[in-house]
DNA sequence: ATCCTCCCCTAC
DNA sequence: TAAGGTAGGGGAGGAT
């Protein structure tokens, strides 16, 4: 079990969040937010690493400079790593069609020459920590979303330009976030600057790779307009489906003439009114640089087939054991407990798009 | 009204 | 099997 956490790359992403409460523990408590500028609303930053683990794996390494690399598990030579998934490729091989998610095997058709290079999560954690000083030396205002990437309000950086220098305004502080990142970590960052944190996420997609995008609030609805709406943040596989076979409705530009009590029918209260609301630049959600963790949980299916119920059993000690430890070092108590059985219902797909269980 | 439980969906 | 984990939001429907 220890193994196995120990080389799994969602483990590791999903465990972040809890370390990162150690450096929010080793900065002083944010002082409540600095008032909106002049002219309305806030500034906020979304900063978001390149390529983060195929970054940390080259730097260094002038060999791999200007190579297609990917990051994986495995010898990707070897016959039986064909079906390792890449999980960070950088952007020589993404020029090849190479992606994140996508099998070596896949990977290697498309790009032959391509170089495979291992996880190093202790690298990943360092590098992330620097990341996160460089940003916390440049405002108390963070809010950490992952291991490569967080939230910065620059509002109070920003204040006292008026409407015409804003813009020069906010990419210079941008460049100036990517710069010191860069000099610190030795990997680039990307960022990207709006009026709230949704719309900054998606100004960083403008902004890749290793730049600054800023949208100014008189841009926003046209912006908006023309991206498909599985680029808004919550519409994910299944919602991009409903909204594209059976509601017709493709770009933001068609979310935003429908109704908001037609998506409240059709996704109920809140989620209608947040696609309603995002459709339109609007984005509410209260800003939490320290939310408080609600659950604690493990769990494993990879490669987990039981025989006899005695390896249910084991294997059902082991876990709460893990559990426990977990909520020791986090050093919380629990409520309720939440236990997931899993039956295999096929074995037969190679890669469904949901877990077998 | 509010909560609880059992889900589904999403993001990283 | 090359390493399909972790946590939060929220909806449906029934209990309190």
């Amino acid at each position: 079990m220890q193994s196995f956490f120990k080389a799994s790359r969602l483990h590791f992403i999903g465990t972040w969040k809890a370390r990162y409460q150690e450096i929010l523990d080793s900065v002083p408590p944010p002082p409540p937010l600095p008032p909106p500028l002049a002219h309305g609303g806030r500034i906020i930053a979304h900063v978001d690493m390149d390529c983060f683990f195929c970054s940390v794996g080259v730097k260094g390494r002038s060999e791999l400079q200007g190579q297609p690399v990917a990051v994986c598990w495995g010898d990707a030579t070897s016959e039986n790593a064909q079906h390792a998934e890449i999980s960070s490729a950088n952007y020589v091989a993404r020029k090849f069609g190479v992606r994140a998610g996508m099998f070596i095997g896949k990977a290697k058709e498309l790009c032959p020459q391509l170089i495979t290079i291992p996880y190093e999560f202790d690298k990943y954690t360092s590098t992330a920590e620097t990341m996160y000083r460089c940003l916390f030396a440049i405002t108390p205002h963070v809010q950490g979303v992952s291991v490569d990437e967080a939230f910065a309000d620059i509002t109070s950086l920003v204040a006292g330009e008026n409407v015409q220098n804003l813009k020069e305004v906010v990419i210079a502080v941008a460049n100036r976030i990517r710069k010191e990142i860069l000099e610190a970590t030795g990997c680039p960052a990307s960022v990207g600057c709006a009026g709230n944190r949704f719309l900054a996420k998606i100004a960083t997609s403008q902004a890749k790779p290793d730049g600054s995008f800023f949208i100014p609030k008189e841009n926003v609805l046209d912006f908006l307009a023309e991206l498909p709406v599985s680029k808004l943040p919550g519409v994910g596989y299944n919602t991009v489906d409903k909204l594209s076979n059976r509601l017709e409705v493709h770009s933001v530009q068609d979310l935003r003439n429908r109704p908001r009590a037609f998506l409240q029918e059709q996704f109920g209260e809140k989620t209608g009114r947040l696609l309603f609301e995002f459709s339109r630049g609007i984005d509410n959600r209260p800003w939490e640089s320290r939310p408080i963790r609600k659950s604690v949980g493990a769990q494993i299916t990879w490669g987990v087939r039981f025989n006899e119920m005695s390896e249910v059993f084991q294997f059902i000690e082991k876990l709460s054991a893990e559990v426990s430890s977990r909520m020791h070092k986090a050093r919380v108590k629990g409520r309720t407990v939440q236990v997931r059985p899993s039956l295999i219902l096929s074995r037969a797909h190679p890669h469904p798009p949901r877990s077998l269980s």
